[in-house]
DNA sequence: CTGAAAGCGCTTACAG
DNA sequence: CTGAAAGCGCTTACAG
């Protein structure tokens, strides 16, 4: 029967070795598994730690072997769709593998980001690190490289790093190539602004993936119809308010991101403006309410790339020599309600 | 100007001792900002640790000092609404008292829960630690005071832990009086399994709360209407299906969360149910997407809460002999379109 | 105000 | 297969 009463709580491993009639370095052996110890030996050992109710000091494990356990998760955000469904799917890989997981967000913050790494927060702290979303500064990548143990970004590239990501300027077109296949010549973008403080890939990429469709399409760039966003449903709002304003409206808009689309939806709909013989509008993501508005988008696989990056990570800390890897998920187009060919085609 | 090289990396705090030219113990101290040491000493000894891009070793100092400047959150999902939002309040105001965050969730796994309490998985990880909207057993209780840290809840209650809160028996109350207030007798519940293997709180208080409701409105409760989800706007789309299914439809549904709603919602539109003409829907917890569809609910401050659990955290990690305390967080009504008095009324 | 020294609890060569 | 011992890098009484 287990129990673990006040005293189990503080056993040591020398407690351990005196229960069991062995030395420490036996104790430490039989424990974690590792070679060298009779099996009568460890069958004592692992009796003994249990009935002690012995937990190993990560502190005093980590002192010596410089190995914590533990990882961190560098992200812009917690509480939006995307960054949350990434994060369970890279914990629960992690978790799996007996790692823990040391979460930092930046909150939105520029500063944020500038501590993390001024102040090397991480340092000897963690085995690994993952950073979401961001484009690294040349500095932040020395930054990085200092702390001296695997790291894996999601949502962007680095040479030094192994990433995971989906192809944004492909996606981009994809999502444009649909409204141009559709009959399209007058199309607006809601995207973030190129010049974020916090310097995301995914706006830069995006943008381009839409300028070189207009191209493919034939279409003169307007830049009136360039509409800077946050990346949030009330940005998404706001933005299509501006583009409704416009002298020229346009028949259609593609939006970077699901959370976005929802926001200038919502706009279209108070302001009596029907969607899609109206106006057409596309965004990214799949989110999980996208079905909800009936919204065309661009799947990607979120919890996939977080997984894939937890994964990447593994395979770093198994193999300290083994190259970064670059993996590339697939996108797709999920044609719903919200795009039509424009009216009078 | 800030540099750091690979050898400033591995300084340790005897390689900044002899560049000061002082002992180990006054580096702690004035690294640390303690008292017993001169402000020459000190601004020699921070002028040297930065030249050699000394950072401390968080290993040794938590294995001397018995603290890990980590506070564990233990939390049944990571990637909805509500637990996000908790947890980026919660982290912000951790980060900015310079603790970190283990991120350590159940994925809504029983099993993932009964290891975490067996494993002693937080064992001297961790100086605090905060639940997310568990019940908790009794030998779970006993399992977190075994680890001898503060612990607080978020969400749920127990006598010998702080917690912070919201009033879920009043919340589903205010959320069905105003059902009952517009005339609705034959009113729908679409809420969490009783008999859900993670055991939440909410579920059972806000089904309690219907319950209340109804019999003040002199209702006599009808099993028939009270549909099983999951919390998951698929199990809200799932339950409205069920509701719709019986011989006798309500005329108005409590829902008891947001994101069912969505799904409630969903499914009335696809089958032609016009809300709120031929029925009511209200939900809880004024999801940031709410507004969007127009749904009525009972608002609860998410980022107030996870902000009040990290200051109940800090407060008795500064205090040990604080007593638990508890903080019930308001709620309240908002009306939106998709409630109104049954037809012919 | 300052330093010498003990010791936190492990892991890891090393020797047998 | 096993153990004695060093040492990881700090913090903390203690003494001066």
């Amino acid at each position: 029967m287990e129990r673990s009463d006040a005293g189990g709580t503080r056993a040591s491993i020398a407690d351990v070795a005196r229960g069991a009639g062995v030395s420490t370095a036996s104790v430490s052996r039989s424990l974690r598994g590792l070679g060298g110890v009779s099996e009568g030996t460890r069958a004592r050992v692992v009796q003994v730690a249990r009935e002690l109710g012995y937990a190993i000091s990560p502190g005093a494990s980590s002192l010596r072997s410089g190995r914590t356990r533990s990882i961190a998760v560098v992200t812009p955000f917690i509480d939006r769709w995307f960054f949350g469904r990434a994060l369970g799917a890279f914990e629960s890989v992690l978790q799996q593998a007996d790692l823990h997981v040391l979460l930092h967000s930046l909150h939105g913050s520029a500063e944020a980001r500038r501590r993390l790494f001024a102040e090397r927060i991480l340092h000897r702290r963690v085995d690994a690190v993952l950073i979401m979303c961001l484009k690294l500064e040349q500095h932040e990548i020395d930054a990085l490289r200092a702390l001296d143990v695997p790291v894996a970004l999601l949502g962007s590239h680095a040479v030094d790093f192994s990433s995971v990501a989906i192809d944004d300027f492909s996606a981009a077109r994809e999502a444009v190539d649909h409204l141009t296949g559709l009959g399209h010549r007058r199309i607006g973008l809601i995207g973030g602004s190129p010049v974020d403080p916090l310097h995301f890939t995914a706006p830069v990429e995006r943008r381009a993936g839409y300028r070189d469709a207009l191209k493919s399409a034939g279409i003169a760039r307007d830049r009136e119809l360039e509409a800077d966003a946050d990346y949030t449903v009330a940005g998404g709002e706001r933005a299509m308010a501006r583009l409704l304003d416009l002298p020229q409206r346009p028949t259609a808009v593609f939006v970077e991101s699901d959370e976005m689309a929802f926001g200038a939806l919502r706009f279209l709909r108070d302001a009596r403006v029907r969607v899609p013989d109206d106006l057409s509008v596309v965004g990214i993501d799949d989110h999980e309410m996208s079905h909800l508005v009936n919204l065309t988008t661009v799947a990607q696989p979120v919890a996939e790339q977080g997984a894939a990056a937890a994964h990447a990570l593994l395979a770093a800390l198994a193999d300290r020599s083994r190259p970064p890897s670059r993996v590339m998920h697939p996108t797709r187009l999920v044609v719903r309600g919200t795009t039509a060919a424009p009216r009078g085609t």
